[in-house]
DNA sequence: CGGTTGTATGACAGTTGCGTGACAAAACCC
DNA sequence: GGGTTTTGTCACGCAACTGTCATACAACCG
């Protein structure tokens, strides 16, 4: 998921943005001004920022500079001007990229998708959810007992995650058949059965599960 | 210094662009046709590539294809058509920006800059990657496994370079395929072939792999 | 306590996923 | 242009996985 912001004055534009940015699966926010957008950007930093350059205060150049400054953010200047010598200067001052108004809002995606492919920083960690001492880690595909790889099938592992996902809450076999399986309808014991084969390979004691917990007539839950 | 690689094949669009650009202060080279174009750039590679949509035998689209399965160069189209959909399929191929002809020379310079500002900041920090006594230098080129080197094909080298960017994490198929293949869709079993032969020259035993790992049901991943 | 309902588990057969070698097409290199 | 390397397709076989079923067990209820 990509986080953009939209630093734009004019509030029909700037909703019509945010919509559209969000149609098209991008986690969106929006400020009137530049002095807001570069706070917010400080306090809550967004992987792309789009920009106007007629601003109120604070211009869009200068706030480009400032945000440049700060850190390496994708900018790319969204402008009803398309002076030659504006998008010089947009581009000088930092901005990644320039765009006129009206685009479509499918070449504005197409160009935050081409620029974020170029801005990729250095990989994060790769991140694992902890229950007592068993590890899981969804992006690794990998499960871990007392520091020890556990061999899990697919179903298992998918089973394992969406537990995780909603950690110390139930989730009836109905909901885990939808959810893992995409069965709208089926046989309910399925989920026990591999419940029991993902018991035999996490718990110390199958028997009495201390994590993979049974809800009589509820479903299942994992807990830490 | 800059080099520019200038696709296109009007001659005196090509040639008026070579002008403009060499007075900007890049050292140019122009080719006519896609096929010439990649032959140049793998032989005597530019820092950046302006490339034309419509162009005899095989199309733009293409070429930036292409030019991307080679390496990282930014690739910036220099079109006469503004359509929406020309723009964004151009931009999904791998091009990095999309300027429509008529351009200001101005314009585009400041966006070749913007652009390799943006691409000379990521491979810094990645001069070699080390997975036990597996040793990949992106860079350079270069495969050794326990300090020998390893000869493997331009495919081969790619796959390596995708799961070695996302070191521990499980790539599906269909990620590699993208990204390795630019395919948006294709059998996905092409990758098995090539996982296969990579394994015979990279793993000591490639009947049971230490690095390049299969996560049956989800893909692969390589790991220390 | 016996009946009832819900859950655990082992066995099994059908299916799926993967590794591999063979081969043809394409790209490459003098 | 011809020989070589690289790439993609295919089919086969093995191993692992999946879902079903039957049976045994545990919990709940009056």
């Amino acid at each position: 998921m990509t986080d953009v912001l939209v630093i734009e004055d004019d509030d029909r534009i700037r909703l019509a943005l945010l919509l559209a940015l969000e149609d098209e699966g991008y986690r969106v926010r929006g400020v009137a001004t530049a002095e807001e957008g570069l706070l917010r950007q400080r306090h809550e930093p967004a992987d792309t920022v789009l920009v106007d350059l007629m601003l109120p205060g604070l211009d869009g150049f200068e706030c480009i500079r400032r945000l440049r400054r700060d850190d390496d953010v994708p900018i790319v200047v969204v402008s009803a001007r398309d002076d030659t010598h504006d998008i010089v200067a947009a581009l000088e001052a930092g901005a990644d990229d320039y765009v006129v108004k009206p685009v479509a809002i499918k070449e504005l995606s197409a160009r935050l998708r081409a620029l974020r492919r170029r801005a990729r920083a250095v990989p994060d960690p790769v991140p694992v959810l902890t229950f007592g001492q068993l590890e899981i880690s969804p992006d690794a595909g990998e499960v871990r007992r007392a520091g020890r790889p556990v061999q899990v099938t697919r179903t298992e592992f998918r089973l394992l995650c969406e537990l995780a996902e909603h950690a110390g809450r139930v989730l009836s076999r109905h909901q885990l058949l939808q959810r893992v399986w995409g069965y709208d309808t089926g046989d309910e014991r399925l989920v026990d059965v591999h419940v029991g084969r993902l018991r035999q390979k996490i718990e110390d004691d199958p028997g009495s599960p201390r994590h993979l917990v049974t809800l009589r007539g509820l479903g299942y839950k994992l807990t830490r």
